[in-house]
DNA sequence: ATTAGGG
DNA sequence: CCCTAAT
């Protein structure tokens, strides 16, 4: 279908904008076409506003080489929608409120930036609000004219020399929501440099302006997200198979989203051909999946999950937005069973109990590394997921949803939000000891078993963050520090299941989409499995020199091989560390400390720690040696009492 | 579930 | 850290 647009705003000819490249797209159905439609035209709209914008930010703050502009805008597009090939498809861009404000350079410091959320900040335009305008959906209004919903979300600009317009839109056409995020890189020293149609994001992945290098503009980039609910399959390859077909490289997206720290973290290239050898062969089987891991290269199953989960979301929904709220609303009946569903997809997930303590010195780049850990470590520890309904948290999982004011009819779905909130264990570092005489070396030991716990968090200070009950956050609303968003790769997760919804956390169980199979339904009371949790590797985490102490003693007196009781006598509290993990830290520090001090790596272990593994080695595994003999002995002379007794 | 050892 | 085999 060829559809030609034309925008106009406020006189300004949005036609003269160049527009993004879309040979990354591909139309793969004609029965799509509408989509692709409703895709193109969004991006297109992005494009011109986002130029609009840039050409506004130029007069406005000529004098000044930084600005911060935060655009907030609220479009009707008027869109003759065709469907016939050759028809134009017209739209008309009108924006009824702007508001620009700018700042000086001094305000746009890197403090600021990391410490508030003076990047973005993103007002929603609901979608209730936005049927309160009056405006209607397209999708069907062949041969006629509509008007079409469109928002801009949030827009900013900031940085020093180079640029970065990030626009957020949301673009409604009856139950099809798509929501766009742009990110535009300018210099602001020389606006005549506007590379916009090249840094527009498609498909979530990201382009780089002409010779840009990623990694100059890491620090400057934080919103590039798109999501189309373009609900064909292809469009959802595309979307997420990037990093074998699409050749996006997702690394070089430099915020702080969990997918960059989930796929960077273990995440590997697979080669796809592997990949779906592998798949095949599992057989369905979960595990059988991630024991290929190490075929797989850390292929990150996060991705694969969120495409077929997408996948079964054939039907337009609800999109919950980045704050939760609905952006868009469908409800319909299930044919199957007659009974009301509540369908919507989560466009993204909050994180907003991710509480980070860096001292004043830290780097940048170690803030960042901090952030990341935090992130990873939520998720290593695993995560679950909390419901909020106009803000409050809903605690009673057995509720239904009409119970919960949740029901179609209710209306009350523009406020439903999802929250990532930590695993239910160790939601803070657990104290390493548990028993009075563990660890004796560090001063502020104590001997006494109630203050050793006390002292612990002390202990852990070193630590650097700490994941804190999410409830507390939200409901104080405290999280004003750090507005800035955590957006999850998994961020289309999608349940449309009101089972699923009225379950517990495991309401997001994902799918494996091994098979196509998979893709049918899952009621979610079958397997309380997280799949999520299966297969994420663990994330890593160092022993503190603390801890070495503690096992170090604890095996001096139990012995090696005995690891459920250095587990127990020394790291009862610390859940994360499994006797497994002792007896592999054991190993290591053995391996450690049989090699010289420059072969070493990570966190310098004390050399009178490690003399005392050996030592501890060298005696326990004599030990083992004279048990082994004795064992010889006992079998040889029950051999010769036995031969002698048959005799 | 634990332990031991290879990867 | 993960995985497996053997207890």
């Amino acid at each position: 279908m060829v559809v030609k647009r034309k925008l106009h705003c406020n006189g300004f000819d949005f036609s003269t904008i160049p527009k993004a490249p879309r040979s990354i797209r591909k139309v793969s159905s004609e029965k799509d076409d509408a989509d692709v439609d409703i895709e193109i035209t969004a991006i297109d709209l992005l494009a011109s506003l986002a130029g609009k914008l840039l050409e506004e930010t130029e007069s406005s703050s000529s004098s000044s080489t930084n600005a911060f502009v935060r655009h907030h805008l609220v479009g009707n597009v008027k869109q003759e929608h065709v469907e016939d090939d050759v028809k134009p498809c017209k739209s008309e861009l009108s924006l009824l409120q702007g508001d620009l404000a700018s700042k000086t350079p001094s305000e746009i410091t890197s403090e600021k930036y990391l410490g508030n959320d003076c990047i973005l900040e993103q007002t929603l335009v609901s979608d209730c609000k936005r049927r309160a305008l009056g405006l209607k959906p397209l999708v069907g209004c062949e041969n006629k004219k509509e008007d079409c919903d469109f928002h801009v979300e949030s827009v900013g600009i900031m940085s020093e020399e180079m640029g970065v317009v990030s626009v957020d839109a949301g673009f409604e056409q009856g139950e099809a929501s798509v929501g766009l995020s742009a990110d535009t890189f300018i210099s602001l020293k020389d606006p005549s440099h506007l590379q916009f149609p090249e840094s527009l994001h498609l498909d979530g992945g990201v382009k780089m302006p002409p010779g840009t290098d990623g990694g100059s503009l890491k620090g400057y980039r934080n919103h590039s997200k798109l999501v189309c609910r373009d609900d064909d399959d292809e469009n959802y390859c595309k979307y997420y198979r990037f990093s074998d077909r699409c050749n996006r490289p997702l690394t070089r997206v430099g915020h702080l989203r969990m997918k960059k720290s989930v796929i960077t973290k273990y995440g590997r290239a697979i080669p796809r051909s592997k990949f779906f050898e592998d798949t095949r062969r599992t057989d369905g089987c979960l595990k059988s999946l991630y024991r290929k891991r190490k075929l797989c290269h850390g292929y990150n199953p996060w991705k694969r999950e969120t495409v077929h989960r997408k996948r079964r979301l054939s039907d337009k929904g609800l999109v919950v937005n980045s704050d939760g709220g609905l952006s868009s609303e469908s409800v319909t009946n299930s044919p199957q069973k007659g009974e009301s569903v509540v369908k919507f997809s989560i466009k993204s997930l909050r994180i907003p109990e991710l509480f980070i303590e860096v001292p004043e010195t830290a780097t940048v780049g170690s803030l960042k590394r901090t952030v990341m850990e935090a992130v990873t470590a939520l998720l290593g520890d695993g995560i679950r997921i909390g419901v909020l309904v106009q803000g409050k948290k809903v605690r009673d999982d057995n509720n239904t949803l009409s119970q919960t004011a949740l029901s179609c009819r209710g209306g009350n779905l523009c406020n439903l939000g999802f929250t990532l909130e930590p695993g239910p264990t160790e939601n803070l570092p657990a104290p390493l000891c548990s028993e009075n005489h563990v660890i004796s070396t560090t001063p502020t030991d104590s001997t006494n078993l109630s203050e050793r716990s006390a002292a612990s968090p002390a202990l852990d200070s070193r630590i650097p963050f700490h994941l804190q009950d999410a409830d507390h956050v939200i409901n104080s609303g405290i999280c004003v520090e750090n507005k800035q968003e955590l957006v999850p790769y998994q961020s289309d997760i999608s349940v449309d299941e009101e089972q699923q919804l009225s379950s517990d956390s495991r309401a997001l169980v994902l799918v494996s989409a091994l098979e196509p199979e998979a893709l049918a339904i899952v009621p979610l009371n079958e397997k309380p499995k997280r799949s999520t949790e299966i297969s994420q590797r663990r994330t890593r985490r160092p022993f503190s020199v603390t801890e070495v102490e503690s096992l170090v003693h604890a095996v001096e007196e139990l012995g090696t091989g005995r690891w459920r009781d250095v587990k127990l006598r020394s790291f009862e509290n610390a859940s994360h560390r499994t006797y497994v993990d002792l007896k592999d830290k054991w190993k290591t520090l053995v391996h450690t400390a049989s090699i010289t001090p420059q072969q070493r790596r990570g966190e310098p272990v004390p050399q009178e720690l490690l003399d005392r593994v050996l030592a501890a080695h060298r005696c326990w595994s004599q030990q083992h040696q004279l048990k082994q003999n004795e064992k010889l002995q006992g079998t040889a002379t029950m051999v010769v009492v036995e031969s002698g007794s048959s005799m």
